[in-house]
DNA sequence: GCTATTTGACCTGC
DNA sequence: GCAGGTCAAATAGC
């Protein structure tokens, strides 16, 4: 009853995002870029979105308990609901470099806790797929997934696709992330021309929602966390409304930079072991992982700002998935 | 005893 | 029919 409630305030509440989207002022007001209200407002929607994901997920749900135990739970309705939201998740590709005689073998420790669920071989490869899924999700219903391949032209380059994002929330002590601005990176530098201190790529695949292929940055940038405290959504959502937070492109310098040229991928999560990482087609994203960092051209760009980050920790459905956005 | 891993079986999409 | 992805019972490790 009380779940059935809130189910429906979830869904009003999305559907009023809906709304909002379609009533989005055009002109948009000074200082505002379209990009950047509509993007708003798919947020809002896709939290309530996955909210609703959540609680039709919970396995408790009185309604599955029901159910009378069949030999046969494949054949389980509401678990088929369950596969086809899984192939709705976002998904992306990290190629992961480790170092020789490193424990690699492993899930590859990257902040959050995974568990085998299945291995298998895969025609035409060499090795077999390792498949992974959070620890979390019996408990919190956490969706994400990925899986773990050796790559046949070098053993020591895991293929790690991610799919669904943590809804555990599960805290990975990622520390600073650096990220360029993509206007100020060379075309021709988007791909395996990042800083060497960073060599950490994406691949993103499958699904555009503003034409940049990435979904979901909550593992690569495990929950955005910068310091130990929460976030303040409202203050970043502010601040990423200011004027040329996204007009001018530097939005995704200024919010996930330490404003420092060091390296500032914290890659401790992959054992420390991580030499450098590869990426293949597809890497829009690339531009926005790199170790060097410019957000001179943003007002965000400044002290103020960089203070006001360290309390940002980006919410977990926050899709960097907004090519448009960007540029 | 609890938790994680292994592995064969099952399901789904192409 | 095949390949990929997932499930779940059996097993191992603590």
């Amino acid at each position: 009853m009380e779940h059935k409630s809130l189910i429906t305030e979830l869904t009003q509440g999305k559907e009023m995002a809906i709304q909002l989207k379609t009533h989005l002022p055009s002109p948009p007001p000074p200082g505002s870029s379209p990009q950047a209200l509509i993007f708003l407002t798919e947020m809002i929607q896709s939290s309530f979105e996955n909210a609703l994901l959540l609680l039709n997920w919970n396995p408790k749900d009185p309604s599955e308990e029901e159910e009378e135990p069949t030999k046969n739970k494949r054949k389980n309705s509401s678990r088929d609901v369950l596969l086809k939201r899984r192939k709705l998740l976002p998904k992306w590709t990290e190629e992961v470099k480790v170092g020789s005689g490193s424990a690699a073998e492993g899930p590859l420790n990257d902040g959050h806790s995974w568990r085998k669920y299945g291995q298998k071989d895969i025609h035409g490869a060499n090795f077999p797929r390792c498949y992974y899924r959070c620890t979390h999700r019996n408990v919190r219903g956490c969706l994400a997934t990925k899986q773990v391949q050796k790559s046949d032209n070098d053993p020591n380059i895991f293929e790690v696709t991610y799919r669904g994002q943590h809804t555990c929330n599960q805290s990975a002590n990622l520390g600073l992330i650096s990220v360029s601005n993509r206007n100020e990176i060379p075309e021709e530098t988007h791909q395996n021309q990042q800083n060497p201190n960073s060599e950490i790529l994406f691949n993103f695949g499958e699904q555009q929602h503003f034409g940049l292929k990435t979904e979901d940055f909550d593992d690569v940038f495990p929950p955005f966390c910068f310091g130990s405290e929460t976030v303040d959504e409202d203050v970043f959502l502010e601040q990423m409304m200011e004027p040329g937070f996204v007009a001018d492109g530097n939005w995704s310098a200024a919010a996930v930079s330490s404003a420092t040229s060091e390296t500032a991928w914290d890659l401790s999560g992959y054992g420390g072991e991580i030499q450098g990482v590869q990426s293949s087609e597809q890497s829009n994203m690339t531009e926005m992982v790199s170790a060097t960092t410019s957000v001179t051209n943003s007002p965000i760009g400044n002290g103020d700002w960089e203070l006001s980050l360290d309390k940002i920790d980006f919410d977990q459905f926050f899709h960097f998935d907004r090519l448009d956005f960007i540029s």
